[in-house]
DNA sequence: ACGGTGACGACAG
DNA sequence: TCTGTCGCCACCG
């Protein structure tokens, strides 16, 4: 189904992200054809927040860095999420996190 | 209607 | 390798 609403096809793969898997801004920008416009998803991750079943802290930038965390209720939450689905933080950062990598396509 | 803003990413030095 | 700069564009006041 055809969506004008930005945010809302993003929220749609967001929410497919199996648990203990991440994704990156510019992964889910590209999937949605507009691969200049990862910048536009984690402005809609911010305005997620408000939103229920957006598991949010599955999206990190392409290092695998924690960028969004302060936007978290606090800023260690996104980490705790994150470590409770087994995957491993280390210095603001996912370890192994190519191989947490998780795209869309291979839905 | 319009300009500033930003949970990014690519590239130059 | 690491830091700085620039382009990108939907949203909000």
């Amino acid at each position: 189904m055809e969506n004008d609403n930005f945010y809302e096809k993003v929220y749609q793969i967001v929410r497919k992200i199996p648990c203990g898997k991440v994704t990156t801004y510019g992964i889910i920008a590209e999937y949605l054809g507009t691969r200049n416009s990862a910048r536009i998803v984690g402005y809609a991750m911010k305005a997620a927040h408000a939103l229920e079943g957006i598991p949010a802290h599955r999206v990190v930038n392409r290092n695998g860095m924690l960028t969004g965390k302060d936007h978290f209720f606090t800023p260690s939450l996104m980490r705790e999420l994150l470590e409770n689905e087994g995957i491993e933080i280390k210095n603001n950062r996912v370890v192994n996190f190519k191989d947490h990598i998780w795209r869309p396509e291979s839905d």
